[in-house]
DNA sequence: TATGAATGAGCCTTCATTCAT
DNA sequence: AATGAATGAAGGCTCATTCAT
């Protein structure tokens, strides 16, 4: 078998957690609740992960990677740039509106992290990659149309996913006040809005 | 003194609480640890909370309304409003960023919120309250200076605070990736974007 | 009342703990089984001891006290120094011999000890107190008869306690082997060999 | 080899135990710490002991078996008896105070053989064959010499191994307490003053 | 109004043991 | 002969809650 059989634990058992996270949250959820939801005994969780810290820091990675998956596919999925940037922003947002199991864990331990530092490591690596993403794909492309950002290149994908993210926390305790519909529109606005029109550079390259 | 005895001692309950859950976060906030804070014994926390949901329900009220009152704070500083805006946006970011006691327990009972329906209400409120002063300020005031706003007004407000508040997700993470400096440059330099000259509009004010 | 409420529980925690030590050892016994045997909950255990070994730490001061007390009796009971020295040895032997709760918690921590520094504090202070008794009762009275030690007066004590508990152990492990009376006898000569009639010094005090 | 391989298995199981016990003590060593100093899984460990109990059992049996060695070396040693009752002695003395990884598994599980019978038969052995070793060779020779025991011969050796083991004990929680020399002399009196001349008995045997 | 004592459920973790491979 | 996975029963400890005083 390609995959051992403790591989395959390991991933079920992380898989459940999301799920059980995503229902209770971090405060609510015991070992035993991750152990019923998997069909294992407690006993099997430890085996696979020592405390439960290693278990929480291998899930946050997971779910950190799932929803970095997606931003990805935001990223790529279009061929003609200036059509995409509008379905890309949905997607991304999509990702956090839609509450998939993964970004609510991503949600949850963001706030545990503000007190356990080791939750930090896979949520900064995971910002990062959130920005090199836009940094390749949006503003590069802007570029190219002759757009020149009026902040600071690094800045803009963490403007974007900051506000991305604070949305979908407005919307977590009031999801009446926050309309998918509006976020996408404002979000382009905004999008275009950081850049200004370099008129007479034909860019020759 | 207007307080009877019983709301000094309430009140010095819900201050510890802040205190205490902002150096230790919610999960591993016991009663005990915050009883030990006011110098008083569990019992008596009880005698006035009935549960732990009810004190935690009132703390976050407590300090919404504490980081509130920046923010009122913040927008009504100024005479001058084309002038004040950089400040005003400065203030706004401050709150959050000097991560006071009160900003990290909102930020804290925020994640708690997305799994406990009955902290969402004061949160909900608090947002409904940044909105009000946004509008009233800021958006009213562009409006007077002959700007318009290129998305729905009502949504303007709420984009600002999404963005604050996922900046400061960001930096809690990562404090190197997000400095003061440009944050506060990236946020006038998008106030303005997203506003766009009415010309003709003499403003006979 | 005199006896505080909590004083009051503490002692029969502790006097709990003592008989179930004494039935099941240390290795076997859990704080289920002391809450049990006093009739509380495992709480209320914790409530006044914040954790086993702080318990275990006071079961063997007070266990160690308990022996010790019967060892003062021993040495203080007879008027007459020389027929009473049999009887004190007796009454040491007896200690150990009936197994009593106390000598059974005292010798089975004596083993922990043995990988646990803390507990070795109450049983280093046991040693020499049993030292000083004798130090005092054997070699004074006996120096009185015109009786000199042939070994150091100091070492004197520890080697009668050495080999009452030494000889406890072998009982232990084989009951038939160590008879109370030859372990008297045997006990009353020795004492007696290891001093020496010093004939012509009339001790005019 | 004289060995099958699985009877190799179960030397290093014993021996890693016996590593590990003293090091750590009976109540604090679990099959995972032995698995690991031998290098096997534990599932290893229950292959050749069915129990904990069992290898614990056999532990004890080879751990007294060592200890016995030594005595056995130390009264065999010496050719002229009357010079080399003080290097039996101290032999006997050192077994204890060196501390061997043997001899602190005896002094541990003997104390666990207060409550587990299972354990007491090996211990009981082990005194009995110190015991027949004093009589051949301290009894016997003492009276060659002439010399008549004020005690029970039989309970002579009994004293002797009592009086070691006690002072060891003290030794381990009072280190400072019990110096070796000291011992070493009042053993040597001891000894010697269990006995009397018995001068117009020219042993016609 | 406040305390100290106690409860009982639940938590994370350890561990001897079993078993398929 | 040995391993790795898994079990299930405790074990020590925490904690919200209750209650007599």
């Amino acid at each position: 078998m390609r995959y051992k059989k403790s591989e395959l634990s390991v991933d079920q058992i992380v898989g459940a957690s999301i799920r059980v996270l995503a229902r209770q949250g971090y405060a609510r959820t015991s070992l035993m609740d991750i152990a019923k939801e998997v069909g294992m005994s407690k006993g099997a969780v430890h085996y696979h992960f020592p405390t439960k810290e290693a278990l929480m820091s291998e899930v946050l990675t997971t779910a950190c990677d799932a929803v970095a998956d997606r931003t990805r596919a935001a990223w790529t999925e279009g061929d003609r740039p200036e059509a995409s940037i509008r379905s890309s922003l949905q997607e991304l947002w999509s990702v956090r509106a839609e509450l998939s199991d993964e970004a609510k864990v991503v949600a949850d331990l963001l706030a545990q992290a503000l007190h356990d530092r080791q939750l930090r490591a896979p949520l900064a690596e995971y910002y990062r990659f959130a920005v090199s993403q836009v940094d390749e794909h949006l503003t590069s492309h802007l570029d190219k149309l002759g757009l020149k950002p009026k902040v600071d290149p690094h800045l803009l994908p963490r403007l974007l996913h900051g506000l991305l993210d604070g949305l979908l926390m407005q919307r977590i305790v009031d999801p009446e006040a926050v309309k998918d519909e509006d976020v996408i529109n404002a979000l382009e606005v905004l999008a275009l809005s950081l850049f200004e029109l370099v008129p007479n550079t034909p860019d020759p390259q």
